[in-house]
DNA sequence: CAGTTTGTTCAGTTCAAACTGAACAAACTT
DNA sequence: AAGTTTGTTCAGTTTGAACTGAACAAACTG
């Protein structure tokens, strides 16, 4: 956090703006918060604190940390000499976040393909269903195009900020 | 609805999965069933109706087709010869729909990079906002490729199915 | 006219997700 | 060893959206 009264206003103003945004997309608020968090400082943060700067209990970091490891959009880090853990934004949280949207996507066609599948062959309103499948389809090739657009923008990720930081295994 | 056993579960089945993909796109469930049964049933509903075969109060169908309407995702419509109102899907919903994603998607990038110009101009963060701003950017990009797809794959709307219904004026 | 049908509105309830506090286990420190 | 720090888990609370019932206004019917 900068000591500038005028860019922490920016800087909360922008954490909240994520948390909205997250929100909006089927996350909790406070996950959102920590990934603008992480976006904005650019460094590895404690999980105190997350907490302390969120105004959140631990136990909503801890959960909200765990949504966005597992969709893969931020690392679990460590520092030598503390004992707390670290985060950081993935290398590419980006791309994950179109390929998970694109995942959902695809498999909301599937189960609209099965549903055709099933009804009897001249059934008429396949014809119908068909057109809300090619919709979702259409949509999830969109994504693929997005996502070859930001992979195309960013092919090569930066060193970490902090040569002390550790990463974990699996990235 | 059939007098098909089968085809009334495949019905049912598929108006529930409309219902759960639309909560997942942030609109009650209601309004999605009401969306699946007017694309399966492909016949305009009376709003009796509606309420009856969901199972839901009027004044749930009054408030999920209000949102439906706004979203131009559905019309309404009148029988002469019958009070009730009656709805049929928009002419090209699925266009619509991107259409609404594809501006809120729009609108959170302008928001980001609001952000980024409020910054002072050697702010350290604003190439990390720049690339979440760059990624909604994509994304927004991204759905209006899938909407020129979705308009050449369906360029003509045919007709209403029951020529005794009555369009309201603006579609 | 009084009575009915129809859709909307609004106050209140229900429900699921988000969030919290406290108990806990594991890993440390002294 | 006892005590501390740290993250997770779980039971319970809070919150906001979804949903309902009932009152209502408008449009019709007999």
């Amino acid at each position: 956090m900068s000591n500038d009264p005028n860019i922490d206003a920016i800087r909360s103003d922008f954490i909240e703006k994520t948390g909205l945004i997250s929100q909006s997309e089927g996350l909790p608020r406070i996950a959102g918060r920590i990934f603008g968090m992480l976006i904005f400082d650019g460094q590895a943060v404690a999980f105190a604190d997350l907490a302390t700067k969120l105004e959140v209990s631990r136990a909503s970091v801890s959960s909200s940390i765990r949504l966005l490891e597992e969709r893969g959009l931020i690392k679990r880090m460590t520092k030598s000499g503390d004992r707390q853990d670290y985060f950081r934004l993935a290398t590419d949280p980006y791309a994950t976040m179109l390929q998970g949207l694109q995942k959902r996507t695809q498999a909301n066609r599937d189960e609209i393909a099965e549903t055709i599948q099933s009804l009897p062959a001249n059934s008429e309103a396949a014809d119908r269903l068909n057109e809300y499948a090619k919709f979702h389809e259409s949509k999830s090739a969109a994504i693929i195009v997005a996502l070859e657009t930001i992979r195309a923008a960013a092919p090569t990720s930066s060193e970490p900020q902090n040569a002390v930081l550790k990463e974990n295994q699996n990235d």
